[in-house]
DNA sequence: AAATACTTTGCAACTTAGTTGCACCAATAA
DNA sequence: TTATTGGTGCAACTAAGTTGCAAAGTATTT
């Protein structure tokens, strides 16, 4: 709903234009992460570099996460309120190569792992391929 | 070598056409994973097409593997003549945000993951992102 | 050896996602 | 009100990847 919208864009200080809460609205609805061209594809008419560049801010802002989930298209979903994207609270992601569709498995938190010596960490991604629960019963 | 270049396919079962060969010389060469834009690079004439199959079947063969790290470019690197690409054999790689590389990091396996129920596992891409040992020590 | 089938290669054309420059508009501060 | 800042929309472009098709090469059969 638009109350919870505009208090997510309000704590992580994102100004609340209409396209933004529209943009956000949709995310907020989906059931798995969607990429820029499906998000354009819910708009009836819609400019592609505004979404594009909210999709951007949105990152920045770390109102939503991106996931590389391997097929050439970058795909969001939102953030709790209280994330931060840190390394340590970040989650693991599927995608699913039968219905194609990508979800974040929120509950479950990417394992630490050691690097070699030197080499700092940023960020990961961290993406299972495979079949989704509904798409390996349907066998 | 041109020797263990010509195993390497006959193992993976590649026929080792003239351009196989090459492709494989430099991707044998390399320090870091490279992608199709960088391959073609190496060469003085040649046409990305071919480059672009070449990689392909290597991967389908399973004489390299592709990263996904995240840049919109796929990296490849070879496969260990033992390799087989299964979930457990994996390991992780890094892209390093200063000098733009991505590196496996082949003596770290990716940790099994606990999948909510129902979900299988085909592959997994587990990629960091941050300094490598050289750019970290740089500072 | 010649004919046939199959595989690989090269060219051109195309798709798609992402990205940039620039002008215009809206909100806000001076 | 005017100036400044930030957001939006359009058009044009880049870069990577992909496809169809014909030519060339290799292997197999007659
Ligand atoms: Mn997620
Ligand atoms: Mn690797
Ligand atoms: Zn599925
Ligand atoms: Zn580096």
């Amino acid at each position: 709903m638009k109350e919870s919208i505009n208090k997510s864009l309000e704590i992580k200080k994102v100004k609340p234009t209409a396209m933004r809460q529209l943009v956000l609205d949709i995310l907020s609805k989906q059931e798995h992460a969607i990429g820029l061209p499906e998000l354009e594809a819910q708009f009836a008419q819609a400019d592609r570099t505004t979404l594009y560049r909210t999709l951007k801010t949105f990152v920045t802002k770390k109102v939503i996460h991106s996931i590389d989930d391997g097929t050439g298209t970058i795909k969001y979903a939102i953030c709790k309120d209280t994330c931060q994207c840190n390394p340590n609270e970040l989650h693991v992601h599927f995608y699913c190569t039968k219905c194609e569709k990508t979800t974040c498995l929120t509950d479950i938190a990417i394992p630490d792992v050691p690097l070699p010596q030197y080499y700092i960490a940023e960020n990961i991604n961290m993406v299972v391929k495979g079949l989704c629960d509904k798409c390996s019963k349907k066998n």
